[in-house]
DNA sequence: AGTCCTTTGAAGAAG
DNA sequence: CTTCTTCAAAGGACT
């Protein structure tokens, strides 16, 4: 019953990530429906690491592939993120569990349950009666190599073109020196989107659990958290991020958060000549 | 205009 | 405790 945000986060925030107002708000646009509940703003989830990978990832893949369906670019991309090595996903880990953390501070009283019902859920009903060679009508399309085969796969986007648009991008740059090099090898491959390969067959296994329930109790002081055994050190990251002492009123509006968060995690990485896996760098 | 597709991960709900 | 469900992004395709 209580809205939190209401009292203590106006329209100021709508520069906020987690804030539904801008372009992609929810899906395509709520329309002039309900404009009650379109009054308050609608707090989305805090991405987690593949969400954020894929933010980063996308306009690569778009380039690479010359696709724009997002549903076989989140296929690629899905592939991919397995392809990366536990330290590259680290990197997107810690930055989910940040941004968890900080949407924890701006919205204490939020839940997940909050949004639950917001979007009409497809629940496609097993699907029993298509088989996947049937193909639905919606055709998938495969990645095509494109690439003017001269060029390195390197990173046709990230040079000049399509990241200028997305004010989100300078994340980006993160992933320049990730590069995974499976790249080739993935688009190499028909990449059988009919049917995915396992499904969740692979049990959600997490590379840190460290990391997976770290987030519980972190530093804050506002949720009871039971087990709040210290503070769990990313088993990779070797220095503390200062960013817990970041308040939202420190975050200028021009800058998102997210611009913030893959600063100073940047920078931090940056820090270190070779990704985190040299740990001798010290 | 609204939903689906598609991915992984987080978190709540239900058993 | 385990399993299931929903939502987060995103943009073409579809209803």
């Amino acid at each position: 019953m209580t809205q939190v945000f209401d009292d203590r986060f106006p329209e100021s925030f709508d520069s906020e990530p987690f804030l539904t107002n801008r372009r992609t708000s929810q899906r395509k646009s709520p329309g002039p429906a309900k404009k009650e509940e379109d009054k308050r703003p609608h707090i989305k989830k805090p991405l987690n690491a593949f969400m954020l990978y894929m933010k980063e990832m996308r306009a690569k893949v778009v380039a690479e592939c010359t696709l724009k369906e997002s549903a076989a670019i989140n296929q690629i991309l899905g592939r991919r993120w397995h392809s990366l090595s536990r330290e590259e996903q680290a990197k997107y880990y810690e930055l989910a569990r940040k941004e968890r953390q900080l949407h924890q501070q701006l919205y204490p009283g939020w839940s997940a349950r909050d949004n639950y019902g917001k979007r009409k859920k497809r629940k496609r009903d097993n699907k029993t009666d298509s088989k996947p060679e049937d193909f639905s009508p919606r055709n998938k399309k495969q990645c095509m190599p494109y690439l003017p085969q001269d060029k390195t796969i390197d990173s046709p986007a990230s040079s000049h073109g399509s990241m200028l648009d997305s004010p989100a991008t300078p994340s980006a740059a993160l992933a320049s020196p990730a590069a995974p090099a499976p790249t080739h090898s993935e688009q190499a491959q028909p990449l059988s989107l009919t049917t995915k390969p396992e499904g969740r067959a692979h049990p959600p296994h997490h590379p840190f659990p460290l990391l997976a329930k770290a987030s519980s109790s972190s530093s804050s002081s506002s949720s009871s958290s039971s087990s709040s055994s210290s503070q769990t050190t990313p088993p990779i990251l070797s220095r503390p991020i200062p960013f817990t002492s970041l308040h939202p009123s420190l975050l200028s509006p021009p800058s998102p958060f997210h611009q913030a968060a893959l600063h100073s995690h940047h920078a931090l990485f940056q820090s270190q000549p070779l990704s985190l896996v040299t740990k001798s760098a010290d």
